[in-house]
DNA sequence: GCCACAACTTGACAATTGTCATGTCATCGC
DNA sequence: GCGATGACATGACAATTGTCAAGTTGTGGC
């Protein structure tokens, strides 16, 4: 059974905070809970789908395989977000795998019990249709990056991303390990690698899972000036 | 006004097509159509939305400026597709831009419109779903291209892409120019040029907008080979 | 018909990235 | 503590792609 502090957590999602009160309650307590090891396959590329996912702790990664054999990381989830909501209501298979990158807490919300919900009120569907929106909107900001930025761009923003603040220095975590990194940003370690080395002359120090940036103005400049002028 | 013919069009499309007939002719009746010259602007990145669009006739491309001016093609649309159904249900602006590559016949639907159909029938709900969905799948296809195939692998599915056929030879002609080819592809033209001269010996002509595959089977071959033993 | 223009192709060159090999460093089991 | 393992960095090299320049070929205007 979940824990409240849990069930606080899947109140914050993207997918839950804007409905009314009722509806979540619901929802909660007929959703399953578990918990998932690093490494462990959360569901498969081409199999049905049968719930929305919502993460409460730890990170997810999306990831297609390609028929080469190669990986393909199409996005990472971390506490509050919600992934697979347009699939299953549409019964149709999934068109990416989903491993726990650590080790994580997630709750599934069965699609059946969202359909009926959503026949009832339609503006669960509006809800629904906001985190896919999110969704899309993100692949096509990954799609802008992998078609119009360097790498060492990328990880510029990437390491922006990370940061809520707006000027000044500051210093992030790297949220998971530098491969899946790599992955997530479309490159191979060793690129990332020499990405970050490119990235010192501009103020970004790398130790560990720790980065410092000397100044956040100067590296958003750099993400976002023209490649050939570098 | 629209002919008998476009509506025709646009009931075939994916958006339409499961709906009930009284909510088809509804959405038609109140719907707006218009026409489109080659190069024109249907909307801007950031620009609100207050429609869905459906294509009638013609090719549209959505695509998105990075601050560095860049320009990354996200897709591209034809008879029978329609685009932006999760951004007008929101309200939010849009996240890349649309303009016609040739001349086109597209339809409108008002936002408000289907919202309050959707409101009255959430099955409308779940058509919009089901064409997001599709975007959302076709965008995670791309981005496995580019993250985890060549060039030419690129080029070579786009081709297969255009094709119905399963094995054997075929003729298929290229939809649009091949600066937009390459655009979609994220390559530049004469990357495209090059992609193309290197499926040669797999058994591919071009000759203008009009492509010779001697073989499906030995291209889709190509397609799915590992890089490393080109 | 002729000119201008844009779409394309091709070659040479530079920059970027992948690949392979090697080496370092932390973590973990024992 | 000690070796094994995997994550990561780095150098050398090859492959791919972008960039720049030059040339070809349709198309549309006049």
């Amino acid at each position: 059974m979940a824990h409240e502090t849990q069930k606080a957590i899947a109140r914050q999602s993207l997918l839950l905070k804007s409905l009314p009160e009722h509806h979540i309650d619901k929802l909660l307590s007929h959703a399953i809970w578990r918990r998932y090891d690093r490494g462990e396959t959360i569901f498969l590329q081409e199999e049905e789908a049968k719930a929305v996912h919502v993460v409460l702790a730890g990170w997810v990664k999306l990831f297609r395989m390609a028929p080469t054999g190669a990986e393909a990381v199409v996005s990472v989830f971390t506490r509050g977000e919600s992934f697979g909501e347009a699939v299953a209501l549409r019964n149709v298979p999934y068109p990416v795998s989903a491993e726990a990158v650590s080790a994580c807490e997630i709750m599934h919300i069965p699609s059946p019990l969202l359909l009926s919900l959503m026949r009832e009120d339609p503006e669960i569907g509006v809800s629904i249709l906001a985190s896919t929106f999110t969704h899309l909107h993100s692949l096509v900001a990954q799609l802008e990056q992998l078609k119009a930025q360097t790498g060492a761009q990328r990880v510029a923003e990437f390491l922006l991303n990370l940061s809520d603040k707006v000027s000044g220095g500051c210093e992030v975590e790297l949220p998971y390990d530098k491969m899946l990194i790599a992955g997530r940003l479309g490159m191979k370690p060793e690129s990332l690698s020499r990405a970050f080395s490119r990235l010192k002359p501009v103020g970004v120090k790398i130790n560990r899972n720790h980065a410092e940036i000397a100044d956040i103005q100067s590296l958003r400049d750099y993400a976002e000036s023209d490649s050939s002028e570098k």
